[in-house]
DNA sequence: TTTTTGTTATAGTTTTTCTATAACAGTGAA
DNA sequence: TTCACTGTTATAGAAAAACTATAACAAAAA
């Protein structure tokens, strides 16, 4: 899986790079039981620092995307004890949602773009 | 219109206050032409300083969501020449349902949820 | 044994966020 | 005119977050 960075972009390296990792996974780049780079490695190809590889690796264990093998390092593993967390992405709509609205982009729309969306991720 | 700030969130002060003032024109709370409370006024009744009032107000404006009138203050004044910006959204919306597809939450429940949301910005 | 894992510690720079005073020009009302 | 109120700007500082740099450790695999 190809991990690409804006280093322009205001949001955060490690932010970027665990976003792009769910994504991957939602994917299905990236499957149950697939091993990430090491940090140091990940660091390298890229070009940053090994601690913000590992800080990215250390969010996505905490939110439950990740397990860590000490032989085989940082494996993908989704914790069923906390899938649907429908209440924190209400949250996230919500400021998106609203500027969508302000800016005329119709549900219908914003509908599609889901589907559109969701399409990349497998379906349902 | 209600603004109510968490200080114990970790969204930036000012970025909370863009939200909530977003979502009060989508709900329809604050309209085109209505006055927001002067940067001082606002940090004394949060209890936050001007400036960071003031920087949200700031952003308000680059992003084209209100005016400021040398004699009113900061108005609510959509621009109509940005409106439309889908593929901001999209950025958006893929970490936000990758993160809902990992958790197997369905592209039905999103699009309830959408719907529910958007029920409160007026409908379409 | 050697290498590779994640992890931890320490330390430093840079940027962002938030606060604190102060002053300025434009505007409206007394 | 004077007064009070706008946003705006300047300057300064404190605190936190982000990122980097070395270094070392134990566990595990080759």
């Amino acid at each position: 899986m190809l991990i690409e960075i804006d280093f322009n972009s205001e949001e955060a390296l490690y932010i970027q790079l665990r976003n792009r990792i769910i994504m991957g996974i939602a994917a299905n780049e990236l499957q149950e039981g697939d091993v990430l780079p090491s940090v140091r490695q990940l660091a390298e190809t890229i070009g940053i620092n090994m601690h913000t590889v590992n800080k990215a690796y250390t969010v996505l264990k905490q939110e439950g995307f990740v397990k860590v093998d000490r032989r085989r390092g940082a494996v993908i593993a989704i914790d069923a004890a906390r899938l649907e967390n429908v209440e924190e992405m209400r949250r996230e709509l919500q400021v998106i949602l609203a500027k969508a609205s302000c800016r005329n982009i119709s549900r219908q729309e914003v509908h599609a773009l889901i589907d559109e969306i969701y399409e990349g991720y497998g379906g349902n």
